[in-house]
RNA sequence: GGAGAGGUGGCCGAGCGGUCUAAGGCGCUUGAUUCGAAAUCAAGUGUGGGGCGACUCACCGUGGGUUCGAAUCCCACCCUCUCCGCCA
């Protein structure tokens, strides 16, 4: 019997005496592509128990959902791996007593003729059951997650509650200019070569501009991991098609990424992808629980659905710069962790003195992965606007289940999904118009807020 | 990029067409022994699917093929290691 069934395709076998999830040496794990595709994004088996429920929980994104197919698949689906079971296991007895027999016999012969036939059910069977699984993956490779019952209900951004409001609006004597006007005035930014070089939304830094971003990064990292927690990671900026559907970019989102096809790799467009399919097809050990990484990465956005919005300056590029948190936590710990995660990026932003607010997203303006996320939106005097600066979901356990990231739970006899999050902490390339334009002076030049200032070499303002 | 070797359970490692429901060792868990421990002895110890359950099915890098039957044979691919070349 060739074709297992899907879940079946997972070898991990990683049971592990040491606390820390772990790729086997020679595993292929690390380098195949199937194992983890064709896993549901949603357990079909909680979809199957109580449709309604599910439908109604669904709903409340705003778009209704027909499971009906998807439950007829299912039925099918079980018909088949019962029939193929049942087939598998009569033709084994029969060629155990084919082992015994003699060769030449006429018995022998005879069941030789009628296991010829069975196994050509069997295969049929096979093709039925994988054509019903692609289907029921095309299904529910759609189906976004369920929203978190604490989520807000809402149809779009403008519903999304304020949480809390850090620092007030500075007070400029003067009329603040925006980013790009003091970028290109102090010879930090360049717009137009990056336009030359590369083509449009790709910018150039330079001097205390490049400076800038760097020290930006350094002094994220090193917050997060002196001050939170956190194990600094530095991932491959090229992922394989497997880790983007492991965290839910693929197979939906595919026009988003800058793919390298010769390859089959994708420009990342988060350091979320790597670090979370860091333990794709992994079992943690439950003392190894949670884990928490802070990776720097530069992030590809092919920004399709976005032709004419924020054209001017660094908001929304091709390529920036963030600095990802990345948490794995048992199920009941997942909520804490989303409020710790969502404080660490918030410290940041408050080190650096400037005025955000927390939102918190409505269901009808929720990720397609995540459960629920927290936005923080930081003050952008230039733009007199408040912008997202960073976003931190609760996926639960959406992602785990599709990258096959599981625990031990103590005591219990089956592995678990782990719940994953992650939230940006911060994306860098908005934390330089943050500080530009919060920090300009009406001379024009721009002071260095206090924490950067071991990172910029001596410089205090830049201009 | 060229040449060679190899991918088997948490780890090492045997197996090379049918008692593989994968030998053996190490590790781990539990029990016996002990005042306690070590040593020793015994049992257990992968992942996932289906079934209320008894139970059953799949998985030996991945995919495909040959066969009544594949960890074992054939093809393709991926990855690892060694040497050579190139290179930050």
């Amino acid at each position: 019997m060739g074709r297992p069934r899907p879940t079946a395709r997972r070898t991990s076998r990683s049971r592990q005496p040491a606390t820390r999830a772990r790729p086997r040496k020679r595993s292929s794990t690390i380098s195949t592509v199937r194992k983890s595709e064709l896993r549901p994004m949603l357990d079909i088996r909680l979809i199957a128990h109580d449709p309604e429920t599910f439908a109604r929980r669904l709903l409340r994104r705003g778009k209704g959902v027909d499971l009906e197919d998807l439950l007829a698949l299912d039925r099918r689906r079980r018909e088949l791996i019962a029939r193929g079971d049942e087939l598998r296991h009569d033709k084994s007895k029969a060629e155990e007593a084919m082992r015994a027999a003699d060769k030449q016999s006429d018995v022998f012969t005879r069941f030789r003729e009628e296991m010829r036939v069975v196994a050509l059910s069997i295969r049929a069977c096979e093709t039925d059951f994988e054509a019903v699984l692609a289907a029921m993956d095309e299904h529910l490779m759609l189906l976004p997650n369920l929203p978190d019952d604490a989520a807000p209900d809402g149809a779009s951004a403008e519903q999304n509650p304020i949480l809390r409001v850090v620092g007030q609006k500075p007070s400029f004597d003067f009329t603040p200019k925006d980013h790009t006007e003091l970028g290109e005035a102090l010879g930090l930014l360049d717009f137009e070569r990056g336009t030359k070089i590369t083509g449009a939304r790709f910018t150039v830094y330079r001097g205390a501009g490049a400076r800038l971003e760097r020290a930006l990064i350094s002094f994220m990292l090193d917050t997060h991991t002196g001050e939170h927690g956190y194990t600094e990671i530095l991932p491959p900026f090229l992922v394989n098609h497997a880790s983007m559907r492991g965290t839910g970019q693929f197979p939906k989102f595919q026009e988003d990424a800058f793919l390298l096809e010769r390859d089959g790799l994708v420009l990342v467009p988060t350091a979320e992808v790597p670090v979370t399919n860091l333990h794709r097809d992994e079992i943690f050990e439950p003392s190894a629980l949670p884990v928490a990484y802070a990776a720097y990465s530069p992030c590809f956005r092919r920004e399709a659905g976005a032709h004419g919005r924020d054209t001017k300056g660094l908001i929304r590029q091709h390529q920036f710069q963030k600095v990802e948190l990345v948490m794995f936590t048992t199920p009941e710990d997942s909520e804490r962790a989303h409020e710790a995660l969502t404080g660490h990026a918030e410290s940041i932003l408050e080190r650096l003195g400037l005025h955000f607010r927390r939102v918190d997203l409505c269901t009808g303006d929720l990720g397609f992965s995540a459960a629920r996320t927290y936005d923080l939106e930081v003050w952008l005097p230039g733009q007199n606007a408040y912008r997202e600066i960073s976003s931190c979901s609760n996926f639960r356990d959406f992602q785990a289940r599709r990258a096959a990231i599981r625990y031990r739970p103590e005591g219990a006899k089956k592995n678990a999904l782990v719940h994953t999050l992650n939230g940006s902490g911060l994306a860098v390339g908005r934390t330089v118009v943050a500080v530009l334009e919060n920090y300009q002076q009406a001379d024009g030049r721009v002071r260095i807020p206090e924490v950067l200032l071991p990172y910029m070499g001596g410089l205090t303002h830049l201009g």
